[in-house]
DNA sequence: GGAACGTACTAGAACGATCTAGTCGAGATG
DNA sequence: CATCTCGACTAGATCGTTCTAGTACGTTCC
């Protein structure tokens, strides 16, 4: 439990004043070679590590970067992670706030400024853009993309998503494509444009079920589907789904398996997400992946932009994990 | 982007000297309510907030607890979330730092330690206690007891769990209960001893089949279990199963239903962890439930009596979370 | 050979708070 | 009435670093 070294106890080791070697630590220049080995010598020798408070008061820059996560998005954590090497190639440092149902992001966001970060990167804000703007540091937007001037975003092209899991089942032979929403989930609104619009495009009748990000919500727009049979023709009905994410997707699965329609040979399923859900061996389901570490880099290029002043609004694209969900559909009555 | 307002401006806002809106914002004695009003007046007004950088690397107590999480482990989110309100329950702050495979426990170690934290809360530490030790504040090793007296754990009670789900499948009438270990994964070991012990107890012959903490690792087990079948008489199977953790147990479940063993009529497993896994209706797994508030609130009181001197190690009782993989063995030749 | 320049280095202020050691005045005590 | 005590308040040092503004000295240039 001794007490920590210091810069001046490191100075004082080598023979060389406090200034000079700061110099050396921030890897600055002005030292000679020489004394520059023999100051890391002597920081090494006493175990000396900068302290972060001292150090965060006094510079000008802080080069932290602020994150807010969900604790319980699964997704998040992977972009976390992903975030630590993406900051560190641009100099940047990560500190963490978690936000969660007693964890307002509110909170989570001041108590990240409180210690200097120089900007705020919100894995699916929740505040309105409004709020958002109003704090003192440049705030970056992941997963969910901004209209706001002066916020910056990095998200998934949540149109091209869609549309690689419509070519994905399109290429397999499906025609009749339902969609079940997400509610007014995050992402919701563009998938599900971007749904209606393929379908569209094609001369196909869009036929988008009420759904909603949690398993429960995937049971009831299953169960919807279920009582749609009773009241259409066998081929007015879809032979393909694209699930607004793996979550409502494993529900919608448990209820088609309890009414005994078989996946993918009767109905094929599409996730979004790519989540460890669906890629248990016991799930299998094809879906659209985000990717991590391209969200992570486009989210520290943002905010390098914008303490340049500039704002990006980077869209990433995904790309398809095809699993067992998916098939050409039943040949019937044709 | 106006600059933040400081202790000074709030202070001559009030009229005040600095020392005094000190006093004040921390909320010490040595100032009349006339005035505490005034200085809290004046900051609101100000939107001041105090600086948490110059706060830490001032005071001699930082109340900052570390804490240090895996990005991929779901049961430790749930345990991060709890420990915000537990720790402020006890005038601390938290700060986060992820660990991953591509950020080494050391490291965000060290992060928190630069930035000032008085303890440390590690989950499920993979550094050995010798390392742990070494470092200039105090050590909680949260859901990994530690048997080193310079540590300090808050963990579940293993021989508890074990106990709940033998008791559960016991008082179902089981009597032949085997169990998939967690390979080397932490607990593992302290789950198979308990589980051994039981069956010796109660005069049965133990039946461990060696597994792992992951989905494949639970596959494997399965297979061994199904080839054993060849081998022993009807009458020498296990009925039952407890598994060592929700991840193993879906895999486990998964060859179960390929090979078309029917659960819970014909074979009952139990999971550890009570995972948002285990609560899929896909899955509805009966499991141990470990309680992350209990565990958080003991974490952070062995954080504080660390500060004390004295160093605790709390058990915390998991319980049992039934859901409809277990039932009654199969009344079968007797 | 003196001005101009560049490199290596240093003294001391500054960041924004808390802490220490007081001052001041009013009321209590003997 | 002098002394003591106590609450309210303040000046200035301090935490460990970085920043600003220099000094010292060797080299180059005309």
């Amino acid at each position: 439990m001794a007490k920590r070294p210091t810069l001046t106890d490191v100075a004082a080791a080598a023979g060389v004043s406090r200034a000079l070697a700061s110099i050396v630590m921030r890897n600055a220049p002005g030292a000679s070679d020489a004394t520059r080995e023999r100051v890391l010598a002597a920081a090494s020798a006493l175990g000396y590590r900068p302290d972060a408070r001292a150090r965060l008061l006094r510079s000008t820059r802080s080069h932290l970067l602020g994150v807010v996560f969900d604790v319980d998005g699964a997704f998040h954590t992977e972009i976390v992670e992903a975030l630590y090497p993406a900051a560190a190639a641009r100099g940047f440092d990560v500190i963490l706030s978690a936000r969660g149902p007693r964890r307002p992001e509110d909170e989570a966001v001041r108590s990240l400024l409180d210690l200097g970060s120089e900007a705020l990167l919100v894995l699916a804000p929740d505040s309105p853009a409004e709020v958002l703007a109003g704090h003192p540091a440049p705030i970056i937007s992941i997963l969910q993309p901004q209209a706001d001037p002066r916020l910056s975003s990095a998200a998934t092209d949540e149109a091209a998503g869609i549309a690689l899991a419509v070519g994905h089942l399109r290429e397999l032979g499906h025609r009749r494509i339902a969609h079940v929403d997400g509610g007014s989930a995050v992402g919701s609104e563009a998938r599900r444009a971007a749904y209606v619009r393929l379908m569209e495009d094609d001369g196909a009748a869009p036929l988008v079920l009420p759904g909603g990000p949690s398993e429960t919500d995937g049971m009831a727009a299953a169960r919807t589907l279920l009582a749609l049979r009773t009241l259409r023709s066998p081929d007015a009905l879809p032979t393909a789904v694209v699930v607004f994410n793996d979550d409502a997707a494993l529900g919608f699965l448990h209820i088609l398996g309890e009414a005994g329609i078989a996946v993918p040979k009767a109905l094929s399923v599409v996730g979004y997400d790519d989540s460890r859900l669906a890629a248990l061996a016991h799930v299998s389901l094809t879906s659209v992946r985000q990717d991590p570490d391209a969200l992570a880099a486009a989210a520290v290029y943002a905010a390098a932009a914008a303490l340049d002043g500039r704002r990006a609004h980077t869209l990433v694209p995904p790309s398809l994990t095809v699993r067992s969900s998916t098939a050409p559909p039943p040949v019937v009555d044709r």
